[in-house]
DNA sequence: CCGCTTCGTCGAACCGCTTCGATGAAAGTA
DNA sequence: TACTTTCATCGAAGCGGTTCGACGAAGCGG
């Protein structure tokens, strides 16, 4: 820094002032320092500015340690929208165990940053979080927030949707593979799905619970209950696997049970059925606790920040009337 | 510092020694200075000891926008290999557009890394990769590495494992889906492929190419040549894509096509039928970049990581032999 | 019992940048 | 032209650690 100033003729301090856009720098002296910087290549040291400022300008990002494809959708908003608001993300991944997330969380806090943003809506995550500190946090995808603000796909209107469209297509006997119960969204939708049953006046059938993988969703479909004519399922992966075990056990999808997903995840539109399931925009998520976080942070207005988003329908061909299309108009009961 | 000093009742100098693990400082005292730490709540400022050391100990990543399975495995391998090492990972990501990977390059070299790892082999991206310094470069999934190392699946021994498999059922029409021909992932899969059936003298049928999509993959069904009795695709995304698309033109899988991905994501498991394809320890690729990249920094020897990770054959239920079982009798010519 | 080595601790300088008060030059006012 | 304002630039003091040379106190052999 002081040999580019050296080379434009000037103080460090007024190069200082060039790089922070701070005003009080006369328009050729800006271009002569700006000259010497393209000329030697300078890059300014962020630890140092880091330590004069006492800013750490960085936000830490704590994701689940899987490839999904939403968490990873959200990821990469989240990325993005932090380094264009001109902070710096702090990508750390943990897996589901306590341990590994406060690891994370120490990692994060290590590098004093002035926010964090959480994609893993374990439960048992959230307990984690009790940083009772004065740092800004926004949790993605979670029910209700004991700590921080929630950013999430409105879950809840999702399950809704895919149980109204069931409803709708005469199915009376629907069951459940939801996610695991310390989800946040598999609590959320699945209950989202019982009221409406239940509302309904309809048999709530005992739900199945998987663990989000297809694998668990294969292995549901032996355990289902038999008069079930409608499966709806946590997430699109568990429907997969659902309806590949249903094929194994030679139940045809959707001519004899219908299956729906949650999430709308890219190979769903080309499973065999093609998936019927709920489109959640997972960027846009990430892009709104960004939003809501940076706003906080530097006291612009973010109130205009809807932290709900809303999912919907998208209807392939995994559905179809139950088999049996009398029972359809013994509707209401 | 200062006050965790006084504290425990020594001077700040040992403190940075005790935290340093610098030996030199009595047990009772390293005790007292510790317990000082953790009545104090104590945490060091990272950006003052990069300032002071002159050391970032932070390492970049460079990684597609992408959420597919096999890129983000990859990185959480990496993320949690770095941070083992004792550095700091820097995550950041960026779809094929130059710009935006030349952006991502520059945010990270402001934060002054001391290597960096690139899991996105786009050709493009590595131009943008001469940056002809002294920065330690390891570069995943890459044939051929213009500059720094590569640390890869052997993609052309899977995609003869595949190629062989399909021979030794009896194909002899063999064509091919491939993938973007920019990266290099997909022109050594399909030139592997294509070598090997030169050199069993059977007929290259023209290949196809998509985008690593799904979408691609379905596309690419009405485009095939009638004649092939077997497709190799270059990724399994294009084989679900591609079943789908045979399944709309009521071509069944195997019985009338054979379908081959690469990759094995958790979802070809699940797929109907279930994908034969070729599985890759993406991790496994991670871990070793970052071994070889923390061995040339800690200067410790890294020559015993073998930068090839050798892929294997799973066998599903996307393949079958060709439906006239004479032609394959007819072997050889 | 004494001089010397070794160990544990301290004082001070420095890493590269920001920032505040001060100063000189240019511009505005009477 | 003399004087006040405003603008551009400079000097210097940190930010919170690391690190090197120095120094007092034990531990050692003769």
């Amino acid at each position: 820094m002081y040999d580019v100033a050296q080379l434009a003729g000037v103080s460090h301090q007024t190069v200082s002032r060039v790089l922070n856009g701070a005003g009080g720098v006369r328009p050729t002296t800006t271009e002569r320092v700006l000259e010497a910087i393209r000329e030697l290549g300078f890059r300014p040291n962020r630890a140092a500015r880091t330590l004069a400022t006492r800013r750490s300008r960085a936000i830490g990002v704590l994701a689940p340690a899987s490839a999904e494809f939403g968490p990873m959708s959200s990821l990469h908003a989240i990325e993005h929208a932090t380094r264009d608001a001109g902070y710096r993300p702090l990508i750390t991944s943990a897996p589901a165990d306590p341990v590994a997330i406060r690891e994370s969380l120490e990692f994060l806090l290590d590098q004093s940053i002035e926010a964090l943003v959480v994609i893993a809506p374990y439960a048992s995550m959230l307990g984690e979080l009790m940083l009772g500190d004065e740092l800004p946090l926004v949790v993605l995808n979670t029910g209700e927030t004991p700590t921080g603000t929630a950013v999430t796909v409105d879950q809840a209107a999702g399950a809704r949707l895919l149980a109204r469209h069931l409803l709708d297509l005469g199915h009376r006997r629907i069951q459940q593979v939801a996610g695991p119960m310390d989800f946040f969204d598999a609590v959320v939708r699945r209950r989202a799905v019982d009221d409406l049953l239940r509302a309904e006046g309809l048999p709530v059938l005992p739900a199945l619970s998987g663990d989000w993988t297809a694998d668990s969703g294969y292995a549901a479909a032996a355990a289902l209950d038999p008069t079930a004519t409608a499966i709806v399922c946590g997430n699109d992966q568990m429907a997969l696997g659902l309806i590949h075990g249903l094929s194994d056990l030679g139940r045809r999808v959707p001519a004899e049970v219908s299956v729906v997903g949650f999430d709308d995840i890219p190979e769903s539109a080309h499973s065999l059925p093609p998936l019927t399931t709920v489109h959640q925009d997972f960027a846009e998520v990430g892009r709104r606790a960004v939003a809501l976080l940076v706003g906080r942070l530097d006291g612009t207005a973010a109130e205009g920040v809807d932290p709900s988003v809303e999912p919907w329908l998208v209807v392939r061909h995994s559905t179809a009337p139950p088999r049996s299309e009398g029972a359809a108009s013994a509707a209401g009961m």
